[in-house]
DNA sequence: GACGCTAATGACAGCGCTGTCATCTGTCAA
DNA sequence: TTGACAGATGACAGCGCTGTCATTAGCGTC
């Protein structure tokens, strides 16, 4: 029993009798303070302190019918991209009073919906999911969500709701024009995954390549595996044995171009003398590599945090979003592994 | 209007009467099958699936005083280590009915403390805590929750309830041991960050190397920065410069290991005939760097998977556990980076 | 055939909070 | 001085579920 009665909540009606108020008035001090006298909102948050109050989130949500639990969908866990998304999403929501819970949909469409379904059904504070391709059914389930709903990671021309992201397709663009002005002329393309925001590189890279008149379908090595340190390179040895006179790779990551440019060492092939290596993400070690790796930097800390600012403004004040679809922009980094000496 | 409708929920009692049932024997039928009788069972099951029904989480959390929320208390978000197990934590959640929370106490104790009073508040239905080395304010908190509690990541001889972890002394021991038989006579330390975990890799190696008679202070480079690649390097040259006759280094990880490796690389310094070099961890990347870099590889997904899968069992039946403390192996990958030719 | 026992089911209250509406107070214009 | 009104506060019901106890049915025992 000892046990239980140091969790015994202290209630409302305890901080209300020794406020000397009603309940629901310590209720509006906590929820809208200015609906309260400066007088009593002293007393109250007085009583608060002493007694070490704190609200009872099932109780709240039962009687309101809104929790404060926000809905993270992702399609995976395993990813750099994804621990800096979180990461700012955390950043932002200290001491907001809202709460983050994540779903992995793993890349299934399917699973995405019945994640989402599920979360619906506990009536959140707020989603953010990951990607602007959802299924019809997902997209219905999210147009008519009773609460805001945060789309990242991409940009489109129909937003659901909020959204906040880059463009994948344009980062993709800039690095193959990159490796081309560089003076590669056979640049190849390396992905892993291939998940809508792969495809969008993918597809960035072979309109550029194709203007520039230097796309070869063959050259386009991809895979649906995960993408991995191991798999750039095995991506690379596949592209040689199709195409051996490649001589640049736009990589649909960090990770890959990292493998790619280990395996290009094992070959003894000179980078970038020989080889050009563009990657996509910009991760703490490119830099470091020897050679540094050229890469696309995105803002995934930026997308998290700014998509949580947004989702608890919208939360606050949903009419009072000033700018509900956020285009951030990608960077370009030059290193070592595209200077042609 | 039409909006909220679609979320208007089906309750206990929508189902009891269709059913033809009461609303208790509904809520046993999910919640202790084995107390309804079987012809019960299916119509009530037959009602909640023509019906739809999902249980309102909030409404059981008020009446049950307990929520299905699993509080998982980590030092930090940014970290490879903590996205390896947190795919372990979902994996076996995954259908289980319960779900996460994370709290990321970014390596503060009053923080943790906080954290944990405020978890404990929401009554939640277990709780997963990285290290051993909580203040005696949040053991005295942990040992009366009235749940139980896993603690992550390491190993000691005084749980405050189940644990699952790993020996980060035995370890460095282990790596430290090879790189001496491997024939290196004066190796240093990288270490960064110095959470206790790490502090426990520094007293393995202090400890071998000090029965093997090469320990040397002056080797012992470490900072309280966090952990990075561009670390790795820093830290190598910062060693160089105070003992440059150093021919080895055990790092506290791997992106210090492989920093270290990419400024052995720019130096011109031969890895592993004149430094050798041993990380910690062994992330994917380790294995492909040229030369491979040998690693004392950690189970942090099973860490993960194995934590929830105690505090499942435990939630469902503590008394039911049959081994409450488990200590994982780790286990030295030897490549390259101490082959020493 | 009456009794006690277990298994199956139900009635009821109440968890702690918030939405709604009612009440009260003080202020200002006519 | 009166009435209208806004601002501040309170009373009350009820959100959907579960804990507790009561009730009923079915069965074996002597």
């Amino acid at each position: 029993m000892e046990k239980n009665d140091r969790y015994k909540r202290v209630t409302l009606n305890e901080v209300a009798a020794e406020a000397g108020v009603s309940a629901i008035t310590v209720s509006r001090t906590i929820r809208a303070p200015n609906m309260v006298s400066a007088g009593v909102r002293k007393k109250v948050q007085a009583a608060i302190e002493l007694l070490g109050y704190v609200p009872d989130q099932a109780a709240s949500a039962l009687a309101s019918e809104r929790t404060n639990v926000v809905g993270l969908l992702v399609p995976s866990l395993t990813n750099a991209v994804f621990s800096d998304v979180l990461r700012g999403v955390y950043d932002v929501i200290d001491g907001s009073g809202l709460s983050v819970q994540i779903g992995n949909f793993r890349y299934s469409p399917s699973k995405e919906e019945n994640l989402l379904r599920t979360f619906l059904r506990q009536r959140p504070a707020g989603l953010i999911v990951a990607g602007i391709d959802q299924t019809d059914a997902a997209r219905t389930l999210l147009k008519s969500a009773p609460c805001p709903v945060v789309q990242i990671m991409d940009v489109s021309d129909s937003p659901i709701d909020l959204m906040i992201g880059f463009s994948h397709y344009d980062g993709a663009v800039e690095g193959t024009r990159h490796l081309i002005d560089a003076g590669y002329k056979k640049p190849g393309f390396l992905g892993a995954r291939m998940d809508p925001r792969s495809q969008a590189r993918l597809a960035g890279f072979t309109a550029e390549a194709q203007v520039r008149g230097v796309y070869d379908p063959n050259r386009v090595i991809t895979t649906t595996h995960p993408s991995s340190v191991g798999m750039g390179g095995q991506l690379l040895s596949d592209l040689l044995a199709q195409a051996p006179d490649t001589d640049a790779v736009f990589c649909n990551n960090d990770d890959l171009a990292a493998g790619a440019l280990f395996e290009a060492e094992r070959r003894r092939i000179n980078v970038p003398k020989d080889l050009g290596i563009c990657g996509f993400n910009d991760l703490e070690m490119s830099r470091h590599l020897n050679p540094g790796i050229t890469s696309v930097a995105t803002p995934r800390y930026e997308v998290g945090a700014g998509a949580m600012t947004l989702l608890r403004d919208a939360i606050a004040d949903r009419a009072a979003i000033r700018t509900p679809h956020i285009r951030l922009g990608v960077e370009l980094i030059k290193r070592g592994s595209t200077r042609r000496g």
